[in-house]
DNA sequence: TTGGCAAGTTGTTTAAGGGTGACCATAATA
DNA sequence: TATTATGGTCACCCTTAAACAACTTGCCAA
């Protein structure tokens, strides 16, 4: 890499003068800046960015923490804070937590040396379970903004991006009952989330709002054997309708109630959170939940470079950005 | 954040002695060492990273660029990395090219600023479709090593991490000749890559060397219904085995199989390309070739945090690790 | 016509940012 | 007096920017 010093060498003039002259300062003559930017374009010279780092006490790098990159909607949260980062001129630096809170804490801490200048993430399962918030709060004292989106800790005073969960099952749950559905059941292997106690809450609230259902919950952990989990779940309760909390199993109700028999959604009718790539897998492809997690990643970055642009923005004043969820319409509803 | 500076003051000592202590030098004595430690430890002092970068030249920063985030695959291998990373220490700065040359060309300049020590990479399908290789030499001759995996660019030297993808489509194929399957089919979303070429050409060897079969090869672009194109070609042809070159075209197989009232595996045999999540789709669960998704990232990591680490290592002495594929029965085979 | 001075032009010097380490200085001990 | 223990000084990594220096030019008065 070609530095200043070198270019100021080989063209007897002083560093800094190289360095206002590629800044196009006002001090320097015309004819110069132009020898100057010459040689750089030469030697393709570009500003280090460390040292830029070190002068100007900021690093234009964001530290997404993510607890899980192969889940589906995180990936595309990614995707979505990656290209907004991008645009802005901002880098990101990922860390995945694996749903740990020492991986969590560890991630934190480690980028708290001055490697980013704040922070997004979605809490890991553990940390949700355990409630434990101080290593956020501690970032956010020593001045590294966070946002949160997705599974968020209330407790932490921050910029937050989420999904109106509650609504957003609520209303499917409505959609289950006006195709006439009598026996709704619910599923969900996210159960110990933020997100999916609020998708259970809606669950139960529209079916506690019909007249004579009660509530029909299954809860996978990620270690069992979902395909069989659910086809008793199905077979024992005779379900007609599923709602499903997270992205896969929707698809595996689908397909595990046509290898059953049944006609979907005929007999049984299935909506589930999900992506257009996974609703894809099934015949017929599933009806689904969209959070638009590039949007929801396109927010959380917004926010973040928005509070690190401006300057005297305080701490306490905090906004929580709601992404609304769209129901698709596929072929496994009616 | 806390800097050596604010200890010296706090302490009365000089900066480089209390650099000294926390670096356990000779020089300093134990009760100096002593009281400087208990004030870092007071003030969670970490040494700022951005200056460590300057000083030593080195970021521990690895650059990663992924053609597509949302690629099972292809975050599966970042996931690799990024464990493989931080356990040795190195953060990894992820940017997404899109699968486009311009933004692989952006993101590999953007970051040979100082920002990385080197990259680890995946060829985008522009890049590979125009045979574009000059950016990466230009960052290998300006001293940032590259890792390339799975979609490699021949002409470029560096070390490589790629699939046995010849002789794993090759033997597949053998696998459904030897449970006579009569019409074999292959299915590719991804016929312009290097290895969806090496697949095919695996693919045709096996069917050329079966007596009295022709190669049928559906190529399905990513704008395209792949559902309704897959119908089509299993209908047509009277297709008794596939054969899926990408992660999601064999789910989509075996769901349209069964919806067109086939039996699998009975009348129709399915192996694909997936991991274990993604087979989960199906029912029965699609036979997959398993590409170890996380050891191919997690090679590519060791091998270039080893030539990091070696400084003499030459340019020209690289190496190409191949990672086996394993082929996972289930259902969707006899 | 020319000396002198102000203003403008164009660069340079220097400090700063945080950390490390080679080298130097000082005091105490042998 | 020489040696050792201990800690300080300084240069460096690369960049920026404030402060400063030097040179040119223009203008006016003597």
């Amino acid at each position: 890499m070609v530095t200043l010093k070198q270019l100021a060498k080989e063209l007897n003039v002083s560093i800094s003068t190289v360095s206002k002259a590629l800044n196009n300062s006002e001090e320097i003559g015309e004819d110069t800046i132009k020898r100057v930017k010459e040689l750089a374009e030469l030697y393709n010279y570009k500003p280090n960015r460390v040292a830029l780092s070190l002068k100007q006490n900021k690093t234009k790098t964001i530290g997404v923490i993510i607890p899980d990159i192969l889940n589906h909607f995180l990936a595309k949260v990614l995707f979505g804070i990656e290209r907004e980062a991008t645009l802005h001129g901002y880098n990101i630096i990922t860390c995945i937590s694996n749903e740990t809170l020492d991986k969590e804490k560890e991630a934190l801490q480690l980028l708290a040396n001055g490697s980013v200048d704040g922070f997004i993430l979605s809490v890991a399962q553990e940390t949700q379970i355990k409630n434990e918030v101080n290593h956020f709060k501690k970032a956010i004292s020593q001045g590294l903004p966070i946002v949160m989106f997705d599974r968020v800790a209330h407790d932490v005073l921050c910029d937050k991006v989420i999904v109106d969960d509650f609504d957003a099952v609520y209303n499917a749950a409505k959609v289950l009952l006006l195709e006439g559905r009598k026996k709704i059941g619910f599923i969900s292997s996210i159960d110990d989330l933020s997100v999916g106690k609020l998708r259970e809450r809606g669950y139960n609230k529209a079916i506690l709002e019909s007249n004579n259902q009660v509530p029909l919950v299954l809860r996978i952990s990620k270690m069992e054997d979902s395909q069989l989990k659910i086809k008793a779940f199905l077979e024992s309760n005779h379900i007609d309708g599923v709602i499903a909390a997270d992205s896969a199993s929707g698809v595996i109700a689908i397909n595990t109630a046509i290898s059953m028999g049944l006609n979907v959604p005929k007999d049984v009718s299935v909506i589930g959170f999900s992506s257009k790539f996974i609703s894809n897998h099934s015949i017929p492809r599933l009806t689904s939940i969209r959070q638009h997690a590039k949007d929801i990643g396109a927010n959380a970055a917004q926010l973040l470079i928005k509070r690190l642009q401006n300057k005297n923005a305080s701490d306490s004043d905090v906004s929580t950005r709601i992404i609304k969820t769209s129901l698709i319409k596929n072929g496994s509803t009616l």
